[in-house]
DNA sequence: ATCCATGCAAACCCTTTGCAGTCCA
DNA sequence: TGGACTGCAAAGGGTTTGCATGGAT
C-alpha cells in the first residue's frame, strides 16, 4: 500500500511525476466507491502542487474555477481517507499536505516553510515509557517539529 | 516563578485551594498591570474549575453572567500571559486548560479526558538530534500523547 | 438510469470589534 | 478622575449545507 505514493517523496522531474501522483489518488479514491471528476482532479493537482503546507483559503485561491464548496468538500474527502494530512504550525495555524506515507513526524522550517520528514527515530518508545510511568497507556500522538531547515540556517 | 501554582497541581482539598489559586492567578495579572474585576475573576475561577480541557463555548456556558465578548477576551489575555495553554486533542480538536509550569507535553486520556502531565521525559533530545541528522536546527516543538489514564485501563 | 458530485448562495458557527456606560486604581 | 474593562449587538471570516443541475458509472 502506498507504493506508488512513496516514490515520489523526493523532487525530481516536477510534471510527469506529479501527474502519476494525481492519477495514483485518484485511483485509491476510485477503490473506495469515489467518482473520477474533472474538479476533483483539479483540486487534487493543486494539492500535489503545493510546495508547503497549505490552507484551505490558499487552495480555493489557487482553484478559481472551481467552487469553494468543492474544494471544501474534496479536501475533507483526503483528509479522511489520510491522503492529505493536518500540520500545525508555530504559531498554531492549521495547515494541511500530503500524507507522507509512513511519516507522521513534520520538520517544519519557520523561515521558507517547507516541510521536511523526521526519519524514524525512538521518540515514540520513549514516549509510551514515560506515559507508562505516570500510568497511562499510549496509544497515539501528535509530533511537530519545529525550526530551521538547512538551506536556512546557511543563510 | 509560578510557585504558588505549582503547589497546586495535585488533587487536594478543592474549595480552598481553587480560590487560592484564583487569587494567585489575579494577582499575577495584577502585576503585569491588568485590573481585577469581578468578571474576570468569574472567568478565571470558571477555568480553574474545569476538570479537563475545554473549549471557549463550553467556558461561556459555564458563566451565563458573563458577556461572551468578555470571555473571549480574558481567555485570550490568560493564553497570551501563558497561564492557560492550548491543547490539541486527538480529534484535532483545539482546547484549553489551565497551564502546568513546566510541563509542555500533556497526557490525554481519551475516555475520560483528564489531562496529566508527561513527566520528564528525553523526547527532547532525542528529537533534537533526529532534527539534526535531517539538516535541521530545532527550536522548538508540539506534543501530545493519547491513551488511556489508569482509572480508565482498569475498567 | 441511477445517484454521486458540483456550484451557487444562503446559512452557520465561532470569534472579534465598535461603542457607550461602568468601575478599578 | 482617567483609563481600562464590560456588555450588547453587529460585523467578520471561514466552513458547511440546501437544492437544482450536471456527469460518472
Amino acid at each position: 500500500m502506498f507504493a506508488t505514493l512513496a516514490k515520489h517523496s523526493g523532487h525530481e522531474h516536477p510534471r510527469p511525476r506529479s501527474a502519476a501522483l494525481v492519477d495514483d489518488i485518484v485511483g485509491r479514491l476510485s477503490a473506495l466507491g469515489y467518482r473520477d471528476t474533472e474538479p476533483r482532479r483539479l483540486v487534487i493537482s493543486a494539492v500535489v502542487a503545493q510546495g508547503r503546507p497549505f490552507t484551505a483559503e490558499e487552495l480555493c485561491a489557487s482553484l478559481p474555477c472551481v467552487g469553494r464548496a468543492t474544494v471544501y468538500r474534496s479536501l475533507r474527502l483526503l483528509v479522511q481517507t489520510d491522503l492529505v494530512c493536518r500540520v500545525l504550525l508555530e504559531d498554531h495555524e492549521l495547515r494541511y499536505q500530503l500524507t507522507q506515507p509512513g511519516r507522521h513526524h513534520h520538520l517544519l522550517c519557520g523561515i521558507c516553510g517547507v516541510s521536511a520528514d523526521l526519519g524514524r527515530c525512538d521518540a515514540e518508545d520513549i514516549l509510551r515509557e514515560a506515559a507508562a510511568a505516570a500510568g497511562f497507556r499510549m496509544t497515539g500522538h501528535w509530533l511537530e517539529v519545529y525550526g530551521q531547515c538547512g538551506d536556512c540556517v546557511d543563510d
